[in-house]
RNA sequence: GCCGGAGUGGUGAAAUUGGUAGACACGUCGGAUUCAAAAUCCGAUGCUAGCGAUAGCGUGCCGGUUCAAGUCCGGCCUCCGGUACCA
């Protein structure tokens, strides 16, 4: 063994063995146990970041795991490679967004080789590839064909002087970010997959997904927003017309809050509200207000934080049960795309309508009260801190249903509304159907066939793919496709036809890629029904919380389509996620737009990457945000340092007896103990908690240990080898370079990786004594040590007599004293 | 705005089911080794008082429950993520 530890020749050696070996090819065997464990594959936008690296790691270090319980691994990695990002970068860098991507992977895939993980490159992928986006286009024309899909006018964010549509990102400040100029919402027709079909399912079986975190079921259980209400209509005093002429007698508002409609004073519209846009014929000021509302970007951030702001219709409303008239109002926070596009207000209980009621001097008027007469929300302060409330409150100035509480004031209200015909219960989803149109060039062409005489078809399955050319100029504002005007140009069936020119979101790629990784090379559909089967679903999948909602809800659904295609027979994709905390630096997100990336790359070949990878699992728990710090890297390659040379140190004594557990000293005894209780520790942090520091951490405490080893003869020695031999195993997978050489050094035939996970000898446990702490009201104020199996009157007594506990409690009335076993003895005086 | 998190020494953190707050590291200080330095090894290290034993204080802030609270409850503050076209 040579004596100094040579992290990049060492880490060279072990990463050609596997590749040689193939080590981390998984094929379907139905005789054994899969694990299929899978981490958010990436955006190729250059070269690793720190948050790859932690994200690689912990997927990496739990596929080693498993595969050394005896499972059949799989651990897939490939591109998430259509997006945004590339388009820039290719105007910028004057290139094509598929060149650039396509050397962004080649550089990327060098250094997740460098970092050592596991991967079965066999079945590496990249969506921007035809034999990818085929079959992405192919299932939407069958969702096409099932109704799923449909098309509507939805609002873009629209540069007027470019003449382009941007992405949210795009809008700094509600100005473009190229131009300047103020953006505005603009409506076009676009595509939508019908997510709202499958709302209930998407909330209902995230009750099935026990080890999902709970905070990711509650914000998907938020998302979707089930609620139940009422919807009701209310007349308006004068019909109008509208575009054609026709006549709108009413408008419908939903409301979960019915118990409050006695208190409704006025009645807001959105501004693209046909009522709105009938009134503003005739109305300069109405005009000027409703184009006012469309300077502002499509953000729901951006909407919800400007500033309230609405204008009187000029005409009124009928209330549905007092037959009163309210005042209609047209408002910029009534938005057309959510619900009806028109909302009651109740300024009394509703802080936003407070706030505009009294800012326009529209009446307020209390509809419920508490029963508490100490409740100061209700009685003793100002108006606007009255908030709805549901529990112990009454109805008050509300006619016949004065005196009702929450559930009888909505029973009694819905009920009446339905005796008038004037509403019905109904429930209600803040979920919203997916829009999927982009109006960019980099990403899967949407494969429909607009046709001369209006109205669409989808691209017959013979004609797919329709493929994206790839050699293309980009000036910076237009699609390359929809600038050409020959791409478009097509034939079906011998009649012209044009392409649709829009491409897809690309959250439809990350929808279903963890499916086509089980056969990524398959070529007769989109799935090969057989290993989809075998490896679905995903055993573990580990990704950034930035997409608790919407990648992992799209994906959820597409799983669902899927199954409802017949290509896969289980209900859900991940059986359990691990939602790394993101990787920080000067207090937010690391990420390219910001500029404060760090780059691996500098790490890995300074120290190596076995070191990156043990720091990067040693600085936080995988759950929590990790603010990145240059310096403590160096401490851990000063541990695996220290290893190697203990082994190396071990290894130049010739005469290592077998191990005798029966004939060895106090010392000896305590340190197998130790290396028990290390691996009863490790193998529950990695298999169970998934908190890689504290497993680290335990393997440090015991090289300490070891250190301090006093009789390191004979038995001795072969304790230090058990030792050391269990620690290079368990650290192999967060370290497995190093491991890998060690292992051999230690004279073994088969590769740490097929080494078993070591088991925990029970009769190592063993202890004679413990220790226990004595508090006296709450407070430590002694330690005993105790036989294990003491009574709890000896245990006592000893507590009781230990000098200082004595003086916190003499001359004192002892109130109580009670022993938990195994921690400590508590006493209460007075 | 709304939804979901987080806040513990000089720093990253640990405390798994309400039971010894600060494991394990980084840094700093002291020592050994060395001609010297690097590297390595050993020791100390929450704050305050004390030679020490020990005591008081201490987990963002205010309050509560409990023999016992970082952990549970109520009310705040600050920061982070998401907010449907960044991925």
């Amino acid at each position: 063994m040579q004596q100094n530890y040579t992290p990049n020749a060492i880490e060279q050696q072990a990463q050609d063995f596997w590749e040689e070996h193939q080590s981390f090819v998984a094929n379907a065997d139905t005789q054994r146990d899969k694990y299929y464990c899978l981490a958010m594959f990436p955006y190729p936008s250059g070269k690793l970041h720190m948050g790859h690296v932690r994200n690689y790691t912990i997927a990496d270090v739990i596929s080693r795991y498993q595969r050394m319980l005896g499972k059949n691994v799989l651990q897939p990695m490939g591109w998430d490679a259509f997006g945004l990002p590339a388009e820039n970068a290719a105007v910028k860098n004057n290139t094509a967004p598929a060149a650039w991507t396509d050397s962004n992977i080649d550089y990327m895939r060098e250094q997740l080789k460098q970092l050592g993980f596991a991967y079965d490159w066999t079945k590496e992928l990249a969506t921007c590839k035809p034999d990818y986006y085929r079959w992405e286009q192919w299932f939407f024309t069958r969702l096409y064909e099932k109704g799923l899909v449909y098309k509507k006018m939805a609002f873009v964010n629209w540069d007027p002087v470019d003449q382009t549509v941007l992405a949210n990102e795009q809008v700094i400040d509600g100005r473009g970010w190229r131009s300047g100029a103020l953006v505005e919402r603009k409506e076009i027709p676009q595509w939508f997959i019908k997510i709202t079909a499958y709302a209930d399912q998407l909330l209902e079986d995230l009750d099935k997904l026990d080890d999902w975190p709970e905070q990711v079921k509650t914000m998907q259980r938020n998302w979707i927003g089930k609620s139940e209400g009422v919807e009701m209509t209310f007349a308006l005093e004068t019909p109008v017309a509208d575009n054609d002429n026709n006549h709108i007698e009413g408008f419908d508002v939903y409301t979960t809050r019915p118990d409050t409609l006695m208190g409704a004073t006025y009645v807001s519209l959105a501004a693209e509200h046909p009522i709105s846009l009938s009134l503003a014929e005739n109305n300069p000021q109405l005009q000027a207000f409703i184009e006012e509302c469309k300077t502002s970007s499509v953000a729901e951030a951006d909407m919800a934080t400007m500033e309230k702001k609405g204008v009187f219709a000029g005409i009124n409303a009928i209330h549905p049960i007092t037959g009163e008239t309210v005042p209609v109002w047209i408002a910029n926070y009534v938005l057309m795309d959510y619900g009806s596009g028109a909302v009651m207000a109740v300024p009394a209980h509703d802080e936003r309508d407070f706030a505009f009621a009294n800012k326009y001097e529209l009446p307020i008027v209390q509809v419920i009260a508490s029963n508490d007469d100490n409740d100061d929300a209700f009685d003793n302060r100002e108006w606007q801190d009255w908030y709805a409330r549901k529990g112990n409150t009454t109805t008050i100035n509300s006619g016949d249903f004065d005196g009702l509480d929450f559930n009888d004031a909505f029973n009694g209200i819905a009920d009446k509304l339905v005796s008038l015909s004037k509403g019905k219960k109904t429930i209600n989803y803040r979920l919203r159907d997916w829009g999927v149109s982009r109006q960019r060039y980099w990403g899967a062409p949407i494969p429909m066939f607009n046709l001369p005489e209006g109205g669409e078809i989808p691209v017959p399955a013979d004609r797919l793919p329709i493929l994206l050319p790839e050699d293309v100029e980009m000036d910076g504002v237009t699609s390359p496709i929809k600038s050409d005007p020959e791409w478009r140009k097509d034939q079906l069936d011998g009649k012209d036809v044009i392409r649709e020119t829009d491409t897809f979101d690309t959250f439809m790629e990350s929808s279903w890629y963890y499916a086509r990784f089980t056969c990524a090379d398959y070529d007769q559909g989109m799935l090969d029904t057989d290993a989809a089967n075998y490896w679905l679903p995903v055993d573990q999948y580990v990704g950034g919380i930035e997409h608790a909602i919407l990648h992992l809800l799209y994906a959820r659904f597409f799983h669902k389509l899927m199954r409802d295609e017949g290509l896969i027979n289980c209900d859900e994709p991940f059986d359990k996620l691990l939602c790394q905390g993101m990787v920080l630096k000067d207090g937010s997100k690391m990420s390219k737009s910001k500029g404060n990336t760090v780059d691996p790359q500098e790490m890995i070949e300074q120290y190596g990457a076995d070191t990156v990878r043990l720091f990067m699992m040693f600085a936080a728990p995988p759950e929590q945000s990790l603010e990145w710090s240059d310096s403590a890297v160096g401490g851990a390659h000063k541990f695996l340092n220290r290893l190697w040379n203990r082994v190396y140190s071990h290894l130049q004594e010739t005469n290592v007896p077998a191990l005798d557990a029966n004939a060895l000293t106090k010392g000896q005894q305590d340190l197998r103990r130790k290396l028990h209780e290390t691996i009863a520790k490790i193998s529950d942090d990695f298999g169970r908690r998934l908190t890689f520091n504290t497993a680290i951490a335990a393997v440090m405490e015991l090289l300490n240990d070891l250190g301090k080893l006093q009789d390191r003869d004979g038995q001795g020695l072969a304790v230090e080898r058990e030792v050391l031999e269990a620690i290079t195993v368990m650290l192999s997978p967060i370290a497995p370079h190093i491991c890998h050489q060690l292992w051999q050094e230690f004279g073994h035939q088969q590769a740490v990786i097929n080494a078993p996970w070591p088991v925990v000898d029970k009769q190592a446990l063993v202890k004679s004594s413990i220790e226990l702490v004595v508090q006296v009201n709450g407070k430590v104020r002694g330690k005993i040590e105790v036989a294990a199996d003491a009574s709890e009157e000896a245990i006592l007594e000893q507590a009781f007599s230990d000098s200082n506990v004595v003086k916190f409690i003499e001359g004192k009335e002892v109130k109580m004293r009670k022993v938990i076993p195994g921690k400590l003895v508590t006493i209460a005086v007075k």
